[in-house]
DNA sequence: CTTGTTTATTGCAATATTACGATATAGTTT
DNA sequence: AAACTATATCGTAATATTGCAATAAACAAG
């Protein structure tokens, strides 16, 4: 019902999902992508780098925060944000897992 | 306005974000984390190992089909499903690097 | 061909997400 | 303090997602 039955799953796959989830919105990846061009973390202005209205960027902000992919640092007027580097190890470290998990499957019939 | 304004991203941030938003649900981890379980594809019924309906985990299901990161063999009158490992990798190779360009930033000031 | 088993599809109700205008808040500058 | 800049919040409309009962479709077994 467009509800999430989150009780009915465990914490560990709510908590990992919540992340993917997260990044599951081209916004919130092409936001990923400019932190991770600007070669610093991003003191300024992220709003006017991409197709969207100021408080939709700053909903996707916040999304990403919650999450705990980026941090958010106050500097002066202006809100200075990065990502965070250990919530991407432990997506990769999980995505790791899951493919040795598939690589030492003893049958592989597809 | 619910509408995700797809056209306004490049397709890479497009491809990406569809892969991370079809694991962004804790049905769909559960469905992966059985899959990896059962140390083989699971040629049969998904449905009881989750405690969602038949047409809740269908649907589901047709999801990570849709996005590539299961495949489905029809073998006599139930499916066979498994992983598709090179999806995996790609996700993993995309979040190396996000993370290589994280740790190789001149400054860092979160 | 009928029955049982397994998976998919349809239709619909409940909730969530996305987007943005208007407005508020917080800080800086003059 | 007034004006300006940057970001957040509120309210709301449009669309998407989730979940399931009912039903269909596809195949196997008797």
């Amino acid at each position: 019902m467009g509800i999430t039955k989150s009780d009915s799953f465990s914490g560990h796959q709510n908590k990992v999902s919540l992340l993917f989830k997260a990044l599951g919105h081209p916004a919130r990846i092409a936001i990923l992508e400019y932190l991770m061009r600007v070669d610093t973390c991003m003191c300024g202005d992220i709003v006017s780098e991409l197709p969207l209205a100021q408080p939709t960027v700053s909903q996707h902000l916040k999304e990403l925060k919650n999450a705990g992919i980026i941090k958010g640092n106050i500097s002066g007027n202006s809100i200075c944000y990065c990502i965070d580097e250990g919530v991407i190890t432990k997506l990769r470290d999980y995505l790791a897992v899951v493919q040795n998990a598939v690589i030492n499957q003893k049958q592989n019939c597809c």
